[in-house]
DNA sequence: TATTTTAGTCAACGTGATTGACCAAACCGT
DNA sequence: ACGGTTTGGTCAATCACGTTGACTAAAATA
């Protein structure tokens, strides 16, 4: 139990259930119980390796492949944090590189099968999670809710950088 | 540009646009405005070192003070990681430790004037954020996408592990 | 009083990000 | 065709944030 100091008052804080610092908390933890979520079962489906960041390099590595370069400006990092990360997903057998015919520069990031598995059975759950907003909630809302959020956000971003961005 | 590779047909891979998919990220890129538009403003209002993360503990140490163990608990990691990041909020005079009169083993922490400036600053800009989308989506739309979220997702949690839970 | 619990810190380590430096291959202008 | 510039990938150093384990000192308890 806190103990109050008794040499100085107590400072007046917000109150902490405001509505503008709800609003972000509640965006936040939408977020979180559909990646925790999609995880929990990713996990009992044979993926308990998969973070939600790997998740998201899958789907942009997708069907044509990349280079870490690419991927690095496509995810808002940089090609070394790409490239790290991709060396991770490699030694986890989710992706595999291979020499580019045509550059001899570059090398291919390309899903294994076990990559194209995980991303296939990531998106049916992730759909099921959706359905299942849908029953909680009924489609009006959720796709009102989307629509919403497309409404505030900036078109279309897709940045993989949430832990640097989130901390420092 | 994406260079084909030849020998291998290209996997079927999901869909990227498909609802499931999209949900996730549409909370996510709603929280990430939200923040960046409030750091953005707290910036120009002299707390530019203040980071998303941050503004969490500052508002978890609140008006009464902590510890760095209560601090964790409440916030979800490890004492050690709080009290890390205390020495940082510290560091940039956010915050200060002084010793409990009542228990030589606890060490409370507590917003420094500057601390609480950045708090007050937090509240009024993310009030007035709200009220931004409460005009671009009308108050009823907001409202519900509140409640929608609220009842979706496991009460009231604020979970400040996010750079290590999204990474790995 | 002696033992156990609790608060805080130190150390070692893993992961993800950064910047700067560097090499080799590709591109391009003369 | 050659030589300078751009580009892709990697290495190294550094930082932020998280973890677990070990340790000390003070408080609580039996």
């Amino acid at each position: 139990m806190a103990t109050p100091d008794p040499q100085t008052p107590e400072p007046q804080t917000p109150d902490p259930q405001r509505p503008g610092f709800l609003l972000p908390l509640l965006l936040l933890a939408g977020f979180r119980t559909l990646i925790d979520d999609l995880h929990a079962e990713l996990a009992r489906q044979g993926h308990p390796e998969l973070r939600p960041l790997h998740g998201f390099v899958l789907q942009a590595v997708g069907a044509t492949g990349t280079t870490a370069t690419e991927l690095g400006q496509q995810l808002g990092v940089s090609k070394q944090a790409a490239g790290k990360t991709v060396d991770r997903l490699v030694a986890l057998d989710y992706l595999e590189r291979v020499d580019d015919p045509h550059d001899a520069r570059r090398k291919l990031v390309r899903l294994t099968p076990h990559g194209l598995d995980g991303l296939h059975r990531s998106a049916v759950i992730f759909d099921e999670l959706r359905q299942r907003w849908v029953a909680a909630l009924g489609a009006e809302r959720v796709a009102a809710l989307e629509d919403d959020l497309r409404t505030v956000t900036p078109a279309n971003w897709f940045r993989l950088d949430v832990p640097g961005w989130f901390a420092s």
